[in-house]
DNA sequence: CGCGGAAGTCAACGAGCGTTGGCAAAATAA
DNA sequence: TTATTTTGCCAACGCTCGTTGACTTCCGCG
């Protein structure tokens, strides 16, 4: 499963997860709706548990189309999840407001807009399908180790990294997934008043 | 889907996720035998992606037979999920110490022995499977919030206790499902030290 | 011994899954 | 017009799933 991440007009992509269908038939139309089923989906039950049937029935088009549009439900999930986290430049985040910083694009890439479904869509998925969660250890190494990389002064940039995704991530499992009722129940700016502190001092600035 | 927390000689269990069959036939053996095969697969893969019949191949013995023992797979995985947390009397943790000692408890409830399985089975399956997240939910509330409640002298406890459980979750999701490597690579001490002076922070002393 | 029930095997059910190839209709090109 | 490509539906494949009921084997008790 030799797949990387490839980075088209701003967008990070998935390519080749099974190769695609050399030529795409394009009614773009029907395949934008199969893909906004398919995101939906996926984001409500993840890769394992949204059937390439279900989307089908949703659209609605028979599931035949979808292979020949995607070639196969991977290629599906690969073209319904554009990764992009567009984390902002390290220079352009001031180092005492990075923890506030990371935290506001974090719930902004959970209850945004539909074009950056892919997190959670990932997140759901990962935790059963284990290309899902290689997925997000690319994406954890290629955007996010870096741009931390960038922001703190520190030499363990990494396991600070780590702690926090742990951190960002443990957030939304219990806001988004698991539902909380505690966790769900803060404000946004409640969540960047708790969260923010702690990723900044991850970052390395004091508490 | 009426299920309940039931404490039976010092252990959580779920009752009648489904009605159990009335008389349990007892070859204590083979019973013992399908539960140990069921936590191993339904920890590896949750409850969608554990299926009965791999079970029943791993012990090894016919399907057939765990239905008769379990009652259907639902039955199956409530008996198999033991759900004691184990959380220490709040008394008995200094408060200064509280940070710390949490997270040596939940790493040991991940490390530790098979008897405690139940979280990370419950985690893997709550992702997918709706029952698996109220089951969270009925835990937090019974187990995790009155002990915490019981630590801090602060007022707003059960946020408190949602944002512990929030990075010791997310610490479990990157360390244990994803294996991102930066928190895979710390040893316990480090996780301890890292981790530790956070859940301080939220218990209510200085960090 | 025989008998009864428990322990275990076997084959099958209906359903859903991803995927395939053939065929009808519609649009497009010649 | 005819010929060709695109768009779509349909039926089927081989598979795995949870679950069922009939059947055999074994063990203990009289």
């Amino acid at each position: 499963m030799n797949d990387a991440l490839v980075k088209v007009n701003g967008c990070w992509h998935i390519s080749s997860m099974t190769k695609a269908p050399a030529k795409i038939p394009k009614s773009d139309k029907t395949r934008q709706a199969i893909l906004e089923a398919a995101q939906r989906l996926f984001y409500e039950r993840g890769y394992d548990g949204a059937s390439v049937r279900q989307i089908a029935k949703e659209v609605p088009i028979d599931p035949a189309m979808i292979m020949r549009y995607f070639g196969s439900k991977e290629g599906l999930f690969s073209a319904a999840v554009l990764i992009d986290l567009k984390l902002p430049n390290p220079e352009d985040i001031p180092q005492d407001k990075a923890g506030e910083r990371l935290v506001r694009h974090f719930l902004m890439l959970w209850e945004g807009e539909r074009s950056t479904l892919g997190l959670p869509i990932l997140l759901r998925s990962a935790v059963s399908n284990q290309d899902a969660s290689d997925k997000i250890r690319a994406i954890f190494e290629k955007q996010v180790a870096p741009t931390i990389a960038g922001i703190t002064s520190l030499d363990d940039a990494d396991t600070r990294a780590g702690l926090i995704v742990s951190q960002l991530f443990g957030l939304a499992l219990c806001r988004y997934i698991l539902r909380l009722p505690p966790v769900v129940d803060m404000t946004e700016e409640e969540v960047v008043a708790r969260i923010g502190p702690i990723i900044q001092h991850h970052i390395g600035s004091s508490v």
